[in-house]
Formats: C-alpha cells, structure tokens, sequence
DNA sequence: CTTGTAAATTCATATATATGAATAGATGAA
DNA sequence: TTCATCTATTCATATATATGAATTTACAAG
C-alpha cells in the first residue's frame, strides 16, 4: 500500500485519502460501511475506525450512528469571512453575493507563481470579482488560477458563473477544493481600492491572501481579498 | 461520578479534567499509569485511553511512550503574538520583554465586567505594560483581574513583575490560566497611543482582546494589546 | 395513503488481550 | 567516573468480540 514503516492506521488513512483525492469516493456519498473496509483492508474493526476518526477530525468525513460514514463536503463558512456577522432585518446571517468583473488570461508573476507552485511566466486565468451584501461591496477580490486545470473558465460568459466558485470549479473543471490557508494582514486604500469599497484612500484595509488546495494538497487557487478593516473581527481559541 | 447517562469515556475526561482544575494534577507532572488509572477507575484500557485522547487532543495533556502521560502547561505562544515573527540577527525568535508601568485598583466599567463575569463597579486590579523588543514597543497592554482573587498583586513593586505574568499569578495568587479566546480587530492610533508605539496618529492600529480562562473555564484576566498594524500577519488553516 | 411495528443495517461504546517500541533505572565493566 | 547493557516500566499498535443506540427499510393494519 504504502510506506511499510507506518503504523496500519495510518496507512489505511493515506489509503482513503487518496481514494477521495481521486474523487474515487465523492463528497456526500457515503464510504462502504466498516464490515464491508474491514474485509475489503483485512484488519480489526478498531484499526479501521481509528483511521476513520483522524479523517473525521480534519473535517474530511462525517460519521452517523446509523446511517453510515460520508465524505464532507468542504465548508468556507469557517473562513475569515465569518467574522463579518452582516446580518439582514431578520437577524439572520447572510452570505455575500459573488459576481465575475473581469476575466482573462495572463503570465503569472512571481507572488502568483509561487502561491501556485508553478514557473514564473506560466500561464494563468485571472479573474476579478466583488462581493456585495444589499449592494454594498463588501470584499473585491482577485483570483489566479492554472490554466492547465481551470481552461474551460476562458470560454464560459462571466456573467454565468455562480454566485460560489468553488461548485463551478467542480462542475466545470473537475477541480475539487479541499482546504485552504489564510494570511492576513493590514494595509491601506489605494484611491482605485478606496473607491470600490465606498472608503476614503488611505483608509485601513483587511487583506486577505488565500491559497485553496485540492485533496491531495496541490494548491489551485490563489486568491486576494482586500475589504474594509472597520468592521473586521477575528475571534480565535488558545489552549 | 458524574450524570450517568454519558458514555464512560466522557464520565472518565470530565473526572480527570477536574483533578486538573482542582490543582490536584499539577501542570508539568505525570498522571498515574494507564494501569494504576484502570483499576482505580475500574474500566478498561481502551475506555482510559479514549478519554485521555480527548483531553490530548484538547491540549491539556502530552503522552510520551515509555515515560507516562503528563498535564502539558498551557502554550501562550500559540497566540496571535507569534506572528510577528520578530527575529534577531542571528535568525532566533525573540520573546518580547514585558514591564508594569501603571498599577491601581479601580472600579470595572461595562466592558470589563462582562469580559470578567463580575458586577460593573466592582473592583478590580488595573495594570499598564509595555512589550518590547530592541527597546522598540512592539505591544501595549491594559490589563484588568478580579481584586478577590489577584489582590496580592496590589502590595508587590511593579518593578518586582516578573517578565511573563502567568507564572506570577500563579506564584503570587494561586491562579492558573489554561485557555484563552482573542479577538482581533483593526482601529486607530489616538495621539496618545500613537505615541506610545512611535508611529503616526490616525494610523492603523491591531486591537487584540483577550479573556484568559482557568482550567474550570472561569475567566480571570482581561487584556487589551494595542501594537502597530503594519508588520502584523496571521495565518490561518480551513479544512 | 398514513401510521405503527418489526427487522436489518450501521455506527457507538466497552472489554479483554497480546505484542512492540521508547524510556528510565540499575548493574557492572573499563 | 563513564559507558554499555540488561531489565522493568509505560505508552503505542493491533485484534477480537459483545452489547447498545440510531436509522432505514419493509410491511401490515387501519
């Protein structure tokens, strides 16, 4: 399977990744039940749950006593972006609406090209997009992705991508997004970003980089969000 | 032990957390066997492990395979400071050096009753620090404690803080922190403040709130850190 | 069609046990 | 003293197994 050296566990664990990596086991599907694995691997019924738990706990399956085991689907909810709290008359949280700006093809600068783990110059998608709650533009972000995976964005009308991305890519490219990590950090409006962001230039800014990666851990995407630092909020747990 | 109709393993961590608590499992020491813990206990290994699982995974316990299980003392590194990443010419991580410069008792406005779960009005112990690094202030604090419980810190010379204030409440008070929450946000620097952290006036400013808990979750200290928002980064993980 | 019940499926909890690996402590030789 | 070695301790890994709880499915009764 692979590396003899590694505990059982841990092997069965690679083993299942890779099999939601492949998209041989689909986000929302369920897993074969623990009978079923126990046979098909040869090991104790612990063994294969102990494997199962450490996926479960980076969020990658959901176990229902009952039901059976399921690939999660990935959930950006618990991004920065939470912290936000926009909140309509009812109460209730609202996720920003996305919309496609600009579109094109481009050679990846050096930031780019490290972000996405590829050679200086390659070619990559752009896209420039806002992000808007009751019309206000919440976040404008710019988005670089490998043109070798995410081509058939090229072709598609700017105005037909979705509210979400991540689906599209999906559903479009068969790229799934698996993870991702966060930097941010603090910088101010430039007049072009001021005014996007109904801001005065030299106003704080929340900048936002984000680097999304597919199961297997190859990054995807490298995406900047720069947004009003006013009502930013970050909340985090020290133990 | 405790509400019966919680799984064994649950019953188990919450038995041990409150030792932990209580003090009667003192950080940096071993807790009893697996095998002395089974027969007290009364269970089996495998229910003793999982519960010592829980409480590994939470951070309040380190194993180590062939010396025994210990209560880890809580890691403050892990906070939003260690993205500073301030280094010196050697490339080595510097620990900011910490001095008192205001110390009195007063009386708890809204904001720091609520963050303390104590009555507004009542008294509390006020401290002003200073964070440095190369005599450059890198950090401002305010922070507010409980008189009832942190009086003794009222009779000490300032001078006579330690660099770290954990170790010093729980020299001086008997009191533990063992978690914390932070919360981040972006303002900024009043001229006084500005000040302060040698930068100019109405720039942008880190805010970092931070309630310090006991083992028992009970909230201890508050403390508000002012630093310059131009150096700062943090990076976050999303699966 | 709806409701209630029974059976089957599937994960959750718990025990018992065996072998291996890392560490610490004791012992003895150089 | 210093170093190597042996031994006991302690956690790590792995198996086998039994009972319980939540859920789904099938089916019969109304």
């Amino acid at each position: 399977m692979t590396d003899m050296r590694l505990p059982l566990y841990q092997r069965l664990r690679d083993d299942m990744l890779a099999r939601i990596a492949a998209g041989d086991w689909a986000p929302g599907t369920a897993i074969p039940t623990e009978a079923e694995l126990t046979k098909y691997y040869g090991v104790a019924v612990g063994t294969l749950r102990r494997a199962v738990e450490t996926l479960v706990q980076d969020g990658l399956m959901e176990r229902s006593q009952g039901r059976g085991t399921f690939i999660r689907r990935p959930n950006f909810d618990g991004s920065l972006f939470r912290f936000f709290r926009h909140v309509d008359s009812q109460g209730e949280r609202r996720v920003p609406t996305g919309r496609v700006m600009v579109r094109h093809e481009e050679s990846a600068g050096r930031r780019v090209a490290d972000a996405l783990g590829l050679e200086e110059g390659a070619s990559v998608v752009y896209l420039e997009r806002v992000r808007q709650i009751d019309g206000q533009t919440i976040f404008h972000e710019q988005i670089w992705l490998d043109t070798r995976r995410f081509a058939p964005l090229l072709t598609v009308d700017p105005a037909d991508f979705g509210n979400l991305l991540y689906p599209f890519y999906e559903q479009q490219c068969g790229q799934l997004i698996g993870a991702a990590e966060e930097t941010l950090s603090v910088a101010t409006a430039s007049q072009a970003m001021a005014d996007r962001l109904s801001i005065d230039p030299g106003q704080p800014v929340i900048v936002i980089e984000r680097i999304a990666k597919g199961y297997d851990a190859t990054p995807l995407e490298f995406r900047r969000s720069t947004g009003d630092a006013g009502p930013f909020r970050y909340r985090v747990d020290i133990t």
